[in-house]
DNA sequence: TATTTAAGCTAATACCATTAGTTTTTGTGG
DNA sequence: CCACAAAAACTAATGGTATTAGCTTAAATA
């Protein structure tokens, strides 16, 4: 059946995020993977160095799609614009990759350089679309992390079933980064 | 060694509590709560249906122990201070029973009437406090789905380090919630 | 006190990750 | 073209997990 199978890290790490998204986090494991790959799981140790590297690389792949689509949306825009922008591609993010999105927020463990990097870039992006507002260093720091927290709590809650009535959480999203803007002079050191 | 350990549901989720908040929620396993109950994990099934229903009734216990807090931070209070004193009140207690927190969002699988019941005692405290803002029907909906994401997605990223630096993340959150407010005009149906 | 019920137990099954050791394919140097 | 070395697959085995079945015995009750 298998004269070589040609597998390698990235391979392992797409299938497994599609399993992911598909069947939820719960269900990757390095046997469905290696069934879904064709192959007997011991083999996946050639490529990738056990299920915690795995749940790494996956929250590496997933941030760094999540950046590229944050950056995307925002390039080119500033402000409230730029804000609303980003703010709705991260939620479309999660929502069209909802397996991937959990991932990226479940791996700390021990210290990862490249998880550490990837990361980093998602605040860079966060921390110059905040930078229109002139709040300070400090200001900038507290705002920075009031959006992720926004944005990340909107989209896990979404992404939970949080959220039960019918009214279109679109809209939600939207007017909650309106309201956060328009207040954001609160975050200023006086 | 056992002539009966006199275990009920309760005590079994309050030990399992207890192993979420000092290990984490993955060494949440029937085999670690047998160990640390003294008995052998079987035995469990007298008492619970099983790792998915312990899963539920952890769920279940975490909200309303959140509940509480959130009640007795509010109670009395009106406007700003209300929704601070709640706001702070939700964050420390999932600082403070980290485990615990987590698993009140890790549990939809079927529906289950006793958990809804407990979400939606939460969901009634913060409408609560938001009719004080008279935003109307629709726009106190999406505000409530805007302060619940607030105060899920900051407790959850500095649960899990989300905030590198050295920043007083009190200050943050009191801030963040404070610019939410400020701009609450902006969740009304115009 | 006799009997029933429920709470514990042991044994067994099935699935998972991981390691060790083996086979086989593939690419490369002669 | 062939030999050989490296890499990628494999099988087998270990130890951990949840769960089920069936047994034993303590506790409650009639």
């Amino acid at each position: 059946m298998s004269p070589r199978a040609g597998l390698d890290r990235r391979t392992l790490v797409i299938a497994a995020a599609e399993i992911a998204d598909h069947e939820g986090i719960e269900a990757v494991t390095l046997a469905a993977l290696a069934k879904k790959l064709g192959v007997r799981s011991p083999s996946l140790y050639n490529h990738i160095n056990g299920l915690q590297e795995l749940r790494t690389q996956l929250a590496i792949y997933g941030l760094s799609e999540l950046s590229n689509a944050m950056n995307n949306a925002a390039n080119g825009f500033s402000g409230d614009v730029a804000v609303q922008a980003m703010g709705r591609a991260y939620v479309d993010f999660a929502r069209s990759r909802p397996g991937l999105y959990e991932t990226t927020l479940r791996a700390p463990e021990q210290a990862n350089m490249e998880l550490e990097k990837a990361s980093d870039h998602i605040l860079k992006l966060i921390i110059d679309v905040m930078k229109d507002y002139h709040l300070g260093e400090e200001g900038e720091i507290h705002a920075v992390r009031g959006l992720r927290s926004i944005l990340h709590g909107f989209a896990s809650l979404e992404q939970k079933g949080g959220f039960g009535m019918a009214l279109d959480t679109n809209v939600s999203l939207s007017r909650l980064i309106s309201s956060y803007i328009a207040g954001i002079g609160n975050m200023k050191s006086k």
